[in-house]
DNA sequence: CGCTTTTGACCTGCGC
DNA sequence: GCGCAGGTCAAAAGCG
């Protein structure tokens, strides 16, 4: 309930990524890099209203009487509504019983009034403290930025001197400036790792990414043999084999919905499919297109349990730059996948570090984020298929079903900025976690950038920001206040209990359709139907 | 015609 | 060594 924010610029949390990537980018983005509409996918950004089913009227009325623009708060709201009305319940019917028929009305309009200024008040509160959460929040993300520009900085400067600074802006064909972007396509290690960025090579005429993980990876592959990287000595070494790893960490995404494929920003291409054991449902293998040679991959596939789940396993880090709607996937499993290094680091505990990790960023939900230790390459997943709070308040059913929500669409329509940044949220604490839990980690890291930069200065400012970093990301981890409210938004944001899937995945139809045109939802559960004999119809899978 | 998807074949790792 | 399963390749087909 930050409606009463006038403004529409500083109505959100400020992160470096343009969140104000508006679908119509996405569709542009899309019509630059292929012809193909996406029919049937997942949106994780459209902010397609699904309750506009029910009340699309009504959001439209909301949100211009800047009523409300979180339904979590709304929720809230609602709340305290019913309260007060249920508190002065006893006053009407006092005042019934006293007053005789021509003095109700009045008695009513001052009942009203009074109730008016209650809710006003209340809102105000509520603004007052949603402000507040706010400053929190963007003071956290503005301290987490200057602290991940920082080690950018030091990485390229650490770069330039090896030698691969040149190298490193040739690829990004940018200059220095880029290191903005850059952040959020692969939070930190940025210099060794793009030996995977090594232009396409003599692969056969497609677009195909020349080399897969093998070449990419190259002499890396030797160290990324043993599923858990031995920590080396020198922090080049833990910065090597932390890469190795990073390509073969994994983060899977569960999430419900009938649509073939969440709509994560990128494109991606398929290149195969494949019946896997004990899993009627096929499973997709995509690569992103969206730069020759992107490492990144990703796996479709619908839960044999639950074929309304949808799980989507993300491998890799993207070297290219992402659009904004891309960035907030990206960097969400990138952090992800980074926490799961960094909490698996240190061989046997880490499972343990990594789990309290998870628990410790979503307390009231150790399920949503969960690490594998079995699966032949580290995993975590963020299961967003379940309600995780108990303060889960009753939604309709068709209300944000599925989506994450299309950050410029919240934005621009002042509607839930909060869930524009639940991507956010997610990867920028997962992130946090990672640094704090795998603190060794990123300590060495330091060393080692430091090491390479003389100044002392430079390693005080960073230390200073790490501290205060760590001491804001502590103070807001143990106030539980703050975790219930970011709980409560998560968790109103988050499909609730019954995801009916009311209407066919609407969430796919965000007005124009994000990215396609044509008729959308109308998802057959193709993957269903076909799998058995391995085909789907274009229809259930089109990728974009 | 160019691009994407499909799909059978192939490669690789792993367990027995 | 063999079989199995996961993952990838690439020719063919489909689509706009």
């Amino acid at each position: 309930m930050d409606a009463p924010i006038k403004s529409p610029p500083p109505t959100t949390i400020q992160f470096p990524v343009s969140l104000g990537c508006s679908s119509a980018d996405h569709d542009v983005d899309h019509d630059h890099h292929g012809k193909r509409k996406v029919i049937d996918e997942m949106d994780f950004f459209s902010d397609k209203k699904e309750n506009g089913g029910g009340g699309g009227g009504r959001d439209d009325e909301e949100e211009a009487n800047g009523i409300e623009h979180l339904r979590g708060h709304d929720r809230l709201d609602f709340k305290v509504n019913t309260g007060l009305h249920l508190l002065t319940t006893p006053n009407t019917g006092s005042d019934e019983s006293v007053v005789d028929d021509g003095m109700s009305s009045i008695t009513e309009i001052k009942r009203s009034k009074s109730e008016m200024a209650f809710l006003q008040a209340e809102m105000e509160r509520m603004n007052s403290e949603n402000l507040r959460l706010k400053e929190m929040l963007n003071q956290v993300t503005n301290n987490y930025n200057g602290l991940q520009m920082h080690l950018l900085t030091m990485m390229q400067q650490q770069n330039d001197q090896t030698g691969g600074g040149a190298a490193e802006e040739s690829k990004n064909g940018h200059g220095n400036g880029l290191l903005v972007p850059r952040q959020f396509m692969d939070l930190g290690f940025g210099s060794n790792e793009e030996g995977s960025l090594s232009p396409p090579e003599g692969r056969t005429g497609r677009d195909m990414p020349p080399t897969p993980d093998k070449e990419l990876v190259g002499g890396e592959e030797q160290s990324s043999e043993s599923k858990v990287p031995k920590l080396g000595h020198s922090p080049r070494n833990v910065d090597q084999a932390t890469e190795a790893t990073m390509r073969k960490a994994r983060v899977s995404v569960r999430a419900r919905s009938e649509a073939a494929m969440i709509t994560d920003g990128c494109q991606w291409r398929k290149y195969g499919q494949k019946l896997a054991k004990g899993n009627p449902c096929p499973r997709a293998y995509y690569r992103c297109t969206m730069a020759a040679g992107c490492p990144v991959r990703k796996q479709v596939q619908r839960c044999a349990d639950d074929t309304t789940i949808l799980i989507t396993t993300y491998e890799g880090n993207h070297n290219h730059p992402l659009p904004p709607a891309a960035m907030a996937m990206a960097s969400t499993t990138s952090s992800a996948a980074r926490m799961l290094l960094s909490g698996s680091m240190p061989s046997a505990d880490g499972i343990m570090n990594s789990n309290f990790l998870a628990r410790t960023l979503l307390p009231c939900s150790s399920s949503m984020a969960t690490i594998s230790a079995s699966a032949p390459f580290p995993t975590i997943t963020l299961d967003l298929t379940q309600s995780p709070n108990p303060l889960q308040f009753n939604k309709p059913s068709n209300q944000f079903p599925l989506s994450f929500l299309n950050p410029s669409q919240n934005i621009a329509a002042g509607g839930s900025s909060a869930a524009a940044l639940l991507p956010q949220i997610f990867g920028q604490a997962l992130y946090n976690q990672s640094k704090f839990s795998g603190l060794q980690m990123s300590q060495e890291l330091d060393q080692g950038a430091h090491d390479r930069l003389s100044p002392p200065q430079s390693s005080m400012h960073q230390a200073g920001q790490q501290n205060q970093l760590n001491e804001t990301v502590n103070a807001l981890a143990t106030d539980p206040n703050f975790t219930a409210a970011l709980a409560a938004a998560i968790s109103s944001l988050i499909g609730g209990p019954n995801q009916n899937n009311g209407g066919n995945n609407g969430n796919n139809n965000n007005g124009n359709g994000n990215g396609n045109g044509s008729g959308n939802g109308n998802v057959t559960s193709s993957n269903n139907s076909s799998n058995g004999n391995n085909k789907l119809s274009s229809s259930g899978f089109q990728v974009n």
